[in-house]
DNA sequence: CTCAATGCAAACTATTTGCATTCGA
DNA sequence: TCGAATGCAAATAGTTTGCATTGAG
């Protein structure tokens, strides 16, 4: 079942309602392959869509997180940005703290290291975070990092 | 050189001024084993010291990262918490989402996985965050954890 | 004495909420 | 029709800042 289908169903089975405004949003929040967030998406839907509401896109996030088929994801800059939830597909991301570039990652060996982890500490894992920061190919190049000394 | 020199050091350098308040701050910062949110180091150290101020504390934290005496953590419970750093021994977290436990730990084969990971995206990792969010043991026990179904 | 630090209150930023109105089922 | 959704504006919460006053060097 796809994310649409997903959240069509979660919306149906909730007795909630399937409006334009979210049909809109969802339509843009599952085509982009950035990392939007609320305010992001807002600026980017207003331009089709003038009299949408930021109040809207912001619930209709929330929403989407709430069924599953968005991730909530904090790169610590100071606001929530949301991604396609790809089932099966877990990441973790690479972010150039320079020019803002996001790359996923995955890396298996890396998740079984956390199981032992969290094993050795009698912890029971419901999530994790982790995040590398750094200069991206291109903003390491000495040309565009003047801060080399 | 301990915390508090590093600290007093990096004051007498910068042509900085070394006042009754920073010290009260740096003592309890440096004595305790939490981390603190600027409000939770606040109201502790206004019990003993009526007259200090939110934004003085504030602004002292954030001294004690710019001198590198104090890590930025953010856990996402929407404040950022501050933790003393004990030179060349970083380290990541388990974070208890019942208790709010944390505990430390060190992973030589996760660093090293993340160092192949950054290299093969052509990254040059400056920092990163790994935070793994679950029950601790007392939280897992059945007795508390009413959601087992 | 001078300029940094303080403490207060006010400004900011992202997020969330109250409410009258609109609209989907 | 009826309750959910919307859009606006206002409320929150954490953080940051302006400024008059205090105080360290």
């Amino acid at each position: 079942m796809d994310n649409v289908s997903i959240f069509k169903d979660y919306v149906r089975r909730r007795g909630l309602k399937n409006t334009n405004q979210r049909m809109m949003i969802l339509e843009d929040f599952l085509n982009s392959k950035s990392h939007y967030s609320t305010e992001d998406l807002y600026l980017k839907l207003r331009k089709k869509h003038p009299q949408i509401g930021y109040a809207t896109v912001h619930r209709t996030l929330k929403l989407f997180a709430e069924c599953g088929i968005a991730i909530e994801v904090d790169f610590g800059d100071g606001q929530m940005r949301y991604e396609p939830s790809h089932v099966d597909q877990h990441h973790d991301h690479l972010v150039c703290t320079n020019c803002g570039l996001i790359v996923e990652f995955t890396n298996p060996q890396i998740e079984q290291l956390q199981q032992e982890v969290a094993a050795k500490f009698n912890f029971k894992i419901e999530r994790h975070r982790h995040e590398l920061y750094g200069l991206c190919s291109k903003c390491s190049d000495s040309s565009v990092n003047p801060s080399q000394r």
